[in-house]
DNA sequence: CCAGTTTAGTTTGCATACAAAATAATCAAC
DNA sequence: GTTGATTATTTTGTATGCAAACTAAACTGG
């Protein structure tokens, strides 16, 4: 089988791909491509626990402790130990890395439109739903 | 925007995913799931510059360097100069390394098969498109 | 033939990604 | 209520992924 016809290639492929446009679009604003994710996750439900948002955008706990350290170096947000259990850190945005988080959330739609657009619209819904079953 | 209906998060996800899956697969061989794409290419097509090498695997030089170190280091494949290009050097597979590809190529169409099969035939077909149509 | 440019790889530095082990706090059962 | 299991996070170590600077070799125009 050849290696451009297997999945795996394709979708590694495909996400770096998408990874990459996406670092462009946020590099503007000073963070990586998966700090603006979180920023854009913490933007729509502040006040979560470090283990909330490594479910929220699928990072084991490893790789958030990392990517929290950097993101607080840079003055984003702040690591509280949580009143109810002190085992729990709570993550909170700083007003930095609020207006940060609601700039970066005001261009999501319209990055998603300018990748997609070499496929239709109903492609491009095809495309997400085919994924999202994938994984379900 | 929410961050699940973002493309790069669906794409990223869906790439991790597959990446996770593949590796498993291919870790009774020993090789990490880059790796085991190197082999099946090398498999397909020996004797090929790092130049050729990492087009046809998507790496860049810097990350293929890297790579190639420790594929060289458990005895996977050799690295020549390319007697008529000094500047290039020829990926030459080991007795090894050309065993493990092959047995690796064995593979590929169950552990793509298997991986998607949450999708129909047509489904899977559908997606393969449209990633390609993504970048293409 | 020779200076300037291009090309192939490597090096360095930083950011994920993740397994495995370590820490610390909470929970469960007796 | 203490001990043992569970849970949240961090630490450590290895493997990509990629930008930028560097080295060495080949090419190119005058």
């Amino acid at each position: 089988m050849d290696i451009e016809s297997c999945i795996f290639f394709q979708l590694a492929n495909a996400g770096k791909a998408g990874t990459r446009y996406w670092r462009d679009r946020v590099a503007p604003f000073g963070v990586t491509s998966v700090q603006a994710l979180i920023l854009v996750s913490l933007t729509a439900r502040d006040q979560v626990t470090a283990k909330e948002l490594g479910q929220a955008v699928r990072l084991d706990s490893a790789t958030l402790t990392g990517t929290l350290d950097r993101m607080v170096k840079a003055g984003l947000l702040e690591r509280r130990t949580d009143a109810e259990d002190r085992r729990a850190i709570s993550i909170c945005l700083t007003p930095d890395g609020r207006k940060t988080g609601k700039d970066i959330s005001a261009i999501v739609a319209d990055a998603n439109r300018d990748f997609l657009k070499k496929l239709s619209p109903a492609e491009a819904l095809m495309l997400k739903e085919l994924l999202h079953k994938l994984h379900a």
